[in-house]
DNA sequence: ACTCGATTTCAACGGCCGTTGAATATTAGT
DNA sequence: ACTAATATTCAACGGCCGTTGAAATCGAGT
């Protein structure tokens, strides 16, 4: 593995666990085994190691997902897809990568997890990786829920990627709150549950009218 | 106003805004108007701050949607309130809150926002200041869908408070995801939808049995 | 007026921060 | 073997960090 790729994985473990401030370039030359001046050549600075970062894990996650979806609309050459169809290629490949590769995309999706909810990067960040790709999803949803307004499909995928990047985190604290009925690692239960409750709420909302 | 006060103010903003690491002590100071040093006679410590800030409004939270409950409950002497309102009852207080200070409470809720989505802080941060209410609700959610899982239903919560705290952090996203069409500090559009959607989504996985 | 505790100011501590430039080592092409 | 680009090391810069102790000010009770 290259020096870049090792800088790369450091800096994603540290900022998934203490976010952008709370690491600093030493400690993740540190932990990538590699002197300090070394991420000034390989990065511009904080900032942009941090977005190559966020870059390098998007470009594969947009495309399996865009693939899945694709997919799942040629199973259905002429009608459309059901809703719970279609949060799946939203939401199946995350699994699929966790179970691939462990590490390495639990600490992306806990990065987008904090990145999704600060007011400070929320806005722009996921704008700038995810957009193209979420309104593809959502051109989806529009044809499988004809008499669901804009403004409820854009709602109701709000609140789909909440509970998505919050349940992704993993921050343990579905098992505190269930003293260890559920648990935030535990694949197959969120697999079995998500798309169903999510889907349910895209319908009631499209229902309203 | 105390001094006291003015520094729990302007931690509050700052800490919403940037998170812990990413605002100084003196950052905050300065934006309180005061010296450095004062800080540290009114608190113990940077973090003894932090949770101070956390706390002051957690007890008033708590309290309203604790008595929100209850007057749902009043209102149903022999049956068990709907979904909808026990949820309503959870979500409800923080629009009062809202509509009533607006700026205080606006800084607060994106703060907890970034603590529910952080692996450092969410689980154990989260468990201290709100779990006790939070079963309490899933108590009253329980006695409204009495075919619904243990399992079930804290996977429930875990997706509402997942897509509550997002929504309520007004990170923009949905502003810039939706063109404008939907904006993130349109409290009536939440309001319409945001009980709607999530008490679907619970009665879809009671109802998987 | 005086005291005594609560509050605020001032100056400073060691330490880590992001970043840089120059010197050195390594590698690939001739 | 020589060269030229690529990669890495070393030492340092000014600046801000959290925190502290001692001195000054203030305010209420006597």
């Amino acid at each position: 593995m290259t020096t870049r790729d090792r800088i790369l994985d450091a800096a994603e473990t540290l900022f998934a666990q203490d976010g952008y401030a709370g690491v600093s370039v030493r400690q993740i030359m540190s932990q990538a085994g590699a002197d300090v001046s070394l991420a000034y050549y390989h990065f511009k600075s904080k900032r942009d190691l941090f977005d190559q970062v966020m870059l390098r894990r998007a470009e594969h996650l947009n495309d399996i997902r865009l693939k899945a979806l694709e997919a799942v609309e040629k199973r259905h050459p002429d009608d459309a897809p059901t809703v719970e169809e279609i949060i799946g290629a939203f939401t199946n490949p995350l699994l699929d990568l966790l179970a691939a590769d462990h590490e390495e995309w639990k600490h992306y999706f806990r990065l987008v997890a904090q990145i999704n909810n600060s007011p400070e990067w929320g806005g722009e960040l996921m704008t700038r990786y995810f957009d193209p790709l979420v309104r593809r999803f959502i051109g989806a949803l529009r044809k499988a829920l004809p008499d669901c307004s804009d403004e409820d499909l854009y709602w109701s995928y709000h609140f789909l990627s909440g509970a998505l990047t919050l349940t992704f985190a993993e921050t343990g604290r579905i098992d505190n709150l269930s003293s260890g009925v559920c648990r935030s690692s535990d694949m197959a239960s969120i697999n079995e549950r998500m798309p169903t409750f999510l889907a349910a709420g895209f319908r009631a909302l499209a229902a309203r009218e």
